[in-house]
RNA sequence: GCGCCAGUAGCUCAAUCGGCAGAGCAACUGACUCUUAAUCAGUAGGUUCGGGGUUCGAUUCCCUGCUGGCGCACCA
């Protein structure tokens, strides 16, 4: 081994070494009778010799000559281990001077205390339970102080192992996510919510306006698209008497990607016959507080943006009309204006529209420009225009134009987008339509119509109220992170040339029917 | 999509005006039976993100591509 400078081949030596031993270092499996925790939380009750299994991985190492300390790290923490030759014995210690930090060993042996005061394990038996063959970052830790951390957040993106094993902050970011959906869960079940599962190939998408990815179907030679909502199945099943239904799932979308976008993302949506808007928001503010309480234990919540910033998430969130805010802060009655006067103050603003957009479109970027970054505090924003909102009920008191729609709005973010939603199936077919000529005159989010959902309608969909909800904007919310990068544990990037070069390996062939370019026509898209 | 910034050893980072590419940690060899950012002595380790250009000479200047971060635009 002398002279194995290179770390990796240096390992692959230490794994040759401890096979010539007899040493299995890949065993099946190891009893553990101890959390490294429970071993330290114990301790003070120990009154007798108690042996102790422990497994984990070696997060710091220290041979000093005939011993060795070293710490292992288990879920519920560190743990020192303390080896000595004259008690584990010759042919023990030297699988000792083969580990490496980073292997994953287990140990049993006696707590006991050391000189400066550490609990700590006598090691009296050695097992590597997997050898590590590539060195893991050396993070290093003195009284708090995190030296060399790991931190190159493209390399923690991608890398998200190492990233969980070197920065425990990150593992707690995770254990919240789980716990804010539990709660979503438990609640809605509680409420006599049924979870349902609705495909993501579909034929047709629909249920937002916004661009789908495309694929295909080599067997039945036909595009598919990945859905970019839950909506309109979910819909089919309050037809079927599923009167209280919700799916938790992944939707993707085409889209740029940010600090508040992935391409795809976890949308929680439900439906709740014989519902309007209003009680949806009850619901939903019932939702936020019990996530809150038990995800953070508190409903006062600081700003994830670094700013000093807190927002109070304690119900009843503000209710104000899109048209009373656009008025109080843009000075313009968009139920009123003229479509030019609605250009003129989008222009002024500072955000340019294509001529042919729907009125509510620039009523919704007039929103957008002057109201939404303002909106700090949750505020449900109520009753939006028509020509955005196609699978919206009409409202009850302005039937033309608006229609009964909410969304939820927290520092500045989109977190809840709901209706009353709209089962009159003739209506129905009018607002495809009018999306089918948006459509045409170029706006590709524009949701095609959908003959299959219409035909379910015309069997009778109960009055019902919609909600869809962001899980992991709520989830960024709750841990603090700024960016959905950091809730998601493999966020979308872009190959690296490394990554690249895998991923070549992997392809599968080209299969007849697959479409030779990425890019579909035109005609295609529609 | 546009703008700004960044990419140097496994990790964290230096490198003067364009003049031999460095440090700490990790690794390797040796010493060390209570250490804990172990210590001590020594050794090795580089496609300076890729490609091109200017120059006697480029980590450094210019062009271009890639990846990432931030901001803007779009969206949830």
């Amino acid at each position: 081994m002398e002279g194995l400078t290179d770390p990796l081949e240096a390992r692959r030596g230490k794994l040759r070494a401890l096979r010539a031993l007899g040493v299995q270092p890949y065993p099946h499996g190891f009893r553990r009778t101890h959390l490294a925790a429970e071993v330290l939380e114990g301790f003070a009750g120990l009154e007798e010799r108690v042996t102790a299994a422990l497994a984990g991985r070696i997060r710091s190492l220290r041979p000093m000559g005939k011993v060795v300390f070293a710490h292992i790290e288990d879920p519920s923490g560190r743990i020192q281990l303390y080896l000595r030759a004259d008690e584990m014995g010759e042919e023990s210690f030297r699988v000792a001077s083969l580990l490496d930090l980073g292997d994953l060993i287990g140990a049993t042996g006696v707590p006991f205390r050391t000189r400066t005061g550490e609990i700590s394990i006598r090691v009296e038996g050695l097992s590597v339970l997997a050898k590590a063959l590539r060195p893991l970052p050396a993070v290093k830790e003195r009284e708090g102080v995190v030296y060399d951390a790991f931190r190159d957040r493209e390399a923690r993106y991608r890398r998200r192992y190492l990233d969980l094993i070197l920065n425990p902050e990150v593992r707690e970011v995770f254990a919240r996510r789980a716990a804010a959906i539990r709660v979503l869960r438990r609640e809605l079940d509680a409420r006599g919510f049924l979870e349902v599962e609705t495909p993501v190939l579909q034929a047709v998408y629909g249920g937002a306006s916004a661009r789908p990815f495309r694929t295909h179907h080599h067997a039945l030679d036909m595009p598919l698209y990945l859905r970019i909502a839950e909506e309109l199945p979910l819909k089919k099943l309050l037809v079927g008497g599923l009167e209280r239904v919700y799916e938790l799932g992944r939707v993707f979308r085409n889209e740029g990607l940010d600090r508040h976008h992935n391409p795809e993302f976890t949308l929680l949506e439900f439906y709740w016959a014989y519902a309007d808007y209003r009680e949806a928001m009850s619901l939903v503010e019932d939702l936020v507080r019990q996530t809150a309480l038990e995800v953070r234990g508190a409903l006062q919540i600081p700003s994830p943006e670094g700013t000093d910033e807190v927002v109070d998430l304690a119900p009843p969130f503000e209710r104000r009309s899109l048209a009373d805010l656009v008025r109080e802060q843009a000075g313009i009655d968009v139920l009123a204006a003229s479509d030019g006067a609605l250009d003129e103050a989008c222009r002024r603003l500072g955000g340019g529209l294509p001529a042919g957009a729907p009125r509510g479109k620039r009523i919704e970027k007039l929103f957008d420009l002057s109201v939404a970054p303002r909106l700090r505090r949750p505020t449900f924003v109520t009753d939006y225009p028509m020509s955005i909102s196609p699978l919206a009920k009409g409202h009850r008191e302005r039937p033309d134009d608006l229609v009964e729609r909410f969304e939820l709005f927290i520092l500045g973010q989109e977190y809840a987008n709901a209706f009353s939603e709209l089962n009159d199936p003739e209506e129905q077919r009018r607002r495809f339509a009018e999306q089918q000529r948006w459509r045409e005159a170029g706006d590709e989010e524009a949701q095609p119509l959908d003959e299959d959902f219409l035909e379910a309608l015309e069997h009778g969909m109960p009055p019902a109220a919609g909600v869809g909800i962001g899980v992991d904007r709520l989830v960024m919310l709750l841990t603090g992170c700024a960016a959905i990068r950091d809730v998601l544990l493999f966020p979308h990037l872009r190959p690296s040339d490394e990554s690249d070069r895998d991923r070549t390996g992997a392809e599968p062939e080209e299969c007849p029917g697959a479409p030779a370019s990425p890019a579909p026509s035109r005609e295609e898209r529609r």
